[in-house]
DNA sequence: GAAGATCGTGACCGCATGATGACGTGCCTC
DNA sequence: GAGGCACGTCATCATGCGGTCACGATCTTC
């Protein structure tokens, strides 16, 4: 399994990679939330929080915006409840306190696997009706016809498509495309039009007022 | 969310149901593992580890054993390093020490969860007779014809579903619906024959005078 | 560095939606 | 059975929401 390890005191860091490493982990040690953004895929991210160029939640909140998939165990030595909770609410699966033992680390990361590895339909392309779309290639057919979509058009489509018949709120779409709820113009309604047009929509994309917008499933 | 609750010091075992309820989730509650393994399907399962009749972390594996998907909490006093190695060890999820707070726990119930619904699709159509509504695709069906409905007739219809056979007060659906108890004009009583309307409605949502409306479910 | 793609913004429009008030109707009380 | 209350119905009106277009800024690409 890679492990993404973010630790800055180097004691710490030295003496859990080799204990990770001894159990048949890959660990990447990054000791900066900028080394730490700049590593590639992983399955699991221990992260303490005390970073020395960004506040470890923050890093937090954008590994998970980022990867909805990948497994978040915060290692630190804020122990308070209201740290807990904060570290918990940031998207993180587990909470572990320093000091702690290998044991029960093992323990916090096989159960969080367990529960990953539950969730993980590795979804690769989404198919929904005539529409196909693959995650990786960042390529979207329509019954045979491939389709060129730019990046805000694939984003949305993806969105939609992820909950292909169950209506995505306005603000969803928002925060996971924009990272903002707060909708100034109609750059969402200028999106979706787009998106329309390139389907040639025969009311595939369908508005729910007052709401979001659905993608016609069935 | 359906959440067993497996607890047999009553105090705490109210209070904590207590605070469930008021996050909207429904909670079996269970003195002991017996009664435990009797409850029908949940989604989480919170788990105290000293029972009167059996040993807790058994009882842990063996709802492991019966259901991979569900959620499993550790509510318990053990603080022992090698308790909560123990306990995830027998397939729980997460382990909470007490004395905790509700805060907290409602954080790693939602860390949990956030894996588990994601696999495991929540349940999120109401049948009442011949309708049925969709509450995420936000579409009603009539006995197989669909009806389109605005935003206030559907979350109208939803207050009415979600409690169907029993009465809905006027001011409840006033609050629910329009976050207002003062009722100025007819709005809501206009709403009701819209919604009748479309529903093409023999007897569906009946009226309670000087109560509210009831959603007929036999 | 020019040309084109991509994206955000604001103006404008159309219409579905929902609130309101007048009036009608059934029901209960005395 | 008259009056009052609660609810139903209808027509009307304001507005909020989303669609569309055009323009300018920024980012790519060659």
């Amino acid at each position: 399994m890679r492990v993404l390890m973010v630790e800055d005191d180097l004691r710490v860091a030295s003496a859990l990679a080799a204990a990770l490493r001894r159990r048949n982990h890959v660990v990447i040690a990054a000791t900066t939330a900028s080394e730490a953004t700049a590593a590639g895929p992983v399955d699991l991210v221990l992260l303490d929080l005390n970073l020395p160029d960004r506040d470890g939640l923050e890093l937090c909140r954008q590994i998970r915006r980022r990867n909805e998939d990948v497994a978040i165990i915060l290692v630190t030595a804020r122990s308070e409840e209201r740290d807990r909770v904060a570290g918990l609410r940031a998207g993180a699966d587990d909470y572990v306190v320093k000091p702690f033992s290998m044991a029960e680390l093992q323990a916090r990361i096989e159960a969080v696997m367990r529960r990953t590895a539950r969730a993980a339909r590795v979804e690769t392309t989404l198919e929904v009706g005539d529409l196909r779309v693959d995650l990786n290639a960042r390529r979207v057919w329509l019954s045979d016809r491939e389709v060129s979509l730019t990046r805000k058009e694939f984003e949305l489509l993806m969105a939609l498509a992820r909950q292909a018949g169950t209506v995505v709120p306005r603000d969803r779409l928002l925060m996971d495309i924009w990272q903002t709820t707060w909708n100034s113009g109609h750059t969402l309604d200028v999106h979706v039009a787009a998106l329309r047009g390139k389907l040639d929509d025969a009311g595939l994309v369908e508005t729910v007022r007052g709401v979001g917008y659905r993608l016609r499933s069935g």
